[in-house]
RNA sequence: GCCGGGGUGGGGUAGCGGCAUCCUGUGGGACUGUGGAUCCCUAGACCCGGGUUCAACUCCCGGUCCCGGCCCCA
């Protein structure tokens, strides 16, 4: 009987990997030159840590366990909570601001579908110890600079901020512990069930109907005209200063909000529509988590993006190279030249060339095909006739031009042809 | 958790109550060491479990997995 992969899980193949480490080595190349900092945290975390950031909800979505001391363990659903734990629990000597990222695996037990599994990649990015409309600015400028870099030129930023709608329902005396639940409502797009919640609190018609107009309003800065307060101040800056880093892509959605509390500030979700129904590649906002998980109060801001909707994202715009073959593949015509074809690998290797000899003592027009498989630049055939003669064959891959080199200038004369390509 | 559509060699397919087709890929061989070609050979499959039937890959039921959508999305 054949065991089964677990459901919503994926193997990679050699080509898969090749897609996804060029996404991996822009991320981290485009994390470097925001001067953003590497971090690993493990899969496992104790349960208790997302249920306090989430609540006890997420124990239904999670894959959770309890090990063998009996201890409630959660393979992490997300990777904001533990960076924030690590922070609290190790990093908070370190100068600040701290910019930190992280490219890992995440576990949700949900139904997997397109662009959605069960064990899924996050690209996450924080900015833990400022409060400041730069560092959001910054968050802003760096998702812009990355989707651009991508080749996503689609991508439908929407931004908010939690304060805005909060700051109207203080207006319309609505007390804060009341508000939550109406932002998830906001955030769900029941609007009806929103303005019947209001009105329930006390809410005046007026102030209701305000209140889910703005919810309702998008573009560009000129929303926030006419809207007082700290939060669209706030929010216009942030705009203000992303646009003078270069951002061009962004936009803002007053409705997008978040629902649970320790979202403080600005919120935004970024859309690829390509991707159809699942089509968000990134969500986030400044947040007050570090208290939560017992540490000092630290503001802090980052975001989420889904690694594979990013890979998703760029097949669809052809945005991905294909595999990178290997430079040389060294065969020996006869067993009688196996020794030099290894010796002359292991000089190839030492000069940095990628190279392959043939391990299945294979006919020539076997390991040619072989080699032509493996995307070869150069064959090196060694023949006993040039051997003896101290020679051996280079063949061009690609117009299968053949020259006889001698065995001594090998690795020079494949450095100097490869270096000009 | 719910609703569609699907599972035939590794990949892609044909068939559809009785013989499972072809392509490609894999391994081997031939072709005097120019043959990444061509030719030949070998291996390799009806998702699982029940039911109907003389007979099930085919029809029915259940499960499972995949694809897509809903819910959810920290």
């Amino acid at each position: 009987m054949m065991i089964q992969r677990v459901r919503g899980t994926r193997d990679f193949t050699p080509q898969d990997m090749s897609r996804r480490r060029q996404l991996e080595d822009l991320l981290r190349r485009i994390s470097r030159d925001y001067g953003y900092r590497e971090i690993q945290t493990p899969v496992l975390e104790n349960a208790e840590l997302f249920v306090t950031k989430s609540g006890p909800g997420v124990l239904n979505e999670m894959y959770s366990f309890e090990d063998k001391g009996g201890r409630a363990i959660a393979l992490r659903p997300e990777l904001t909570a533990p960076i924030i734990r690590f922070y609290v629990n190790d990093l908070t000597n370190l100068p600040m601001p701290l910019k930190l990222f992280c490219i890992s695996s995440c576990f949700r037990y949900e139904e997997p579908q397109s662009g959605r599994y069960r064990e899924f990649y996050q690209y996450d990015v924080e900015i833990i110890g400022s409060e400041k409309a730069e560092a959001d600015a910054e968050l802003l400028l760096l998702a812009d600079d990355l989707c651009r870099r991508l080749g996503l030129n689609e991508v439908e930023f929407r931004i908010g901020h939690v304060g805005i709608i909060r700051g109207l329902l203080d207006a319309a005396g609505m007390p804060q512990d009341r508000q939550s639940e109406l932002l998830r409502l906001v955030d769900k797009k029941k609007l009806d069930e929103a303005r019947a919640y209001m009105l329930s609190e006390g809410v005046s018609e007026a102030d209701a109907g305000d209140i889910l107009a703005t919810c309702q309003k998008k573009g560009d800065r000129e929303v926030l005209k006419g809207l007082k307060g700290e939060a669209s101040e706030y929010l216009e800056r942030v705009i203000r200063l992303a646009e003078k880093g270069g951002a061009s892509n962004l936009s803002l959605d007053l409705g997008v909000v978040r629902g649970l509390d320790y979202y403080t500030g600005l919120v935004f979700e970024i859309d690829a529509p390509e991707l159809g129904a699942e089509k968000q590649i990134c969500g986030g906002g400044s947040y007050a988590l570090a208290e939560l998980f017992g540490g000092q109060p630290v503001q802090s801001t980052g975001m989420a993006f889904g690694f594979d909707r990013l890979i998703l994202a760029m097949e669809k715009t052809g945005q991905l190279a294909p595999e990178e073959g290997i430079e040389l593949f060294i065969l020996a015509v006869t067993p009688a030249q196996s020794e030099e074809m290894v010796r002359l690998a292991g000089g190839a290797r030492k000069a940095g060339i990628s190279t392959e000899f043939d391990l299945m003592g294979r006919s020539m027009s076997k390991s040619l095909k072989y080699a032509s498989s493996r995307g070869a630049r150069y064959a090196l055939i060694l023949g006993e006739r040039e051997m003896a003669a101290g020679k051996v064959l280079l063949r061009d891959m690609d117009n299968g031009e053949q020259s006889e080199i001698g065995i001594g200038s090998v690795v020079d004369e494949l450095r100097q042809r490869l270096a000009v390509r």
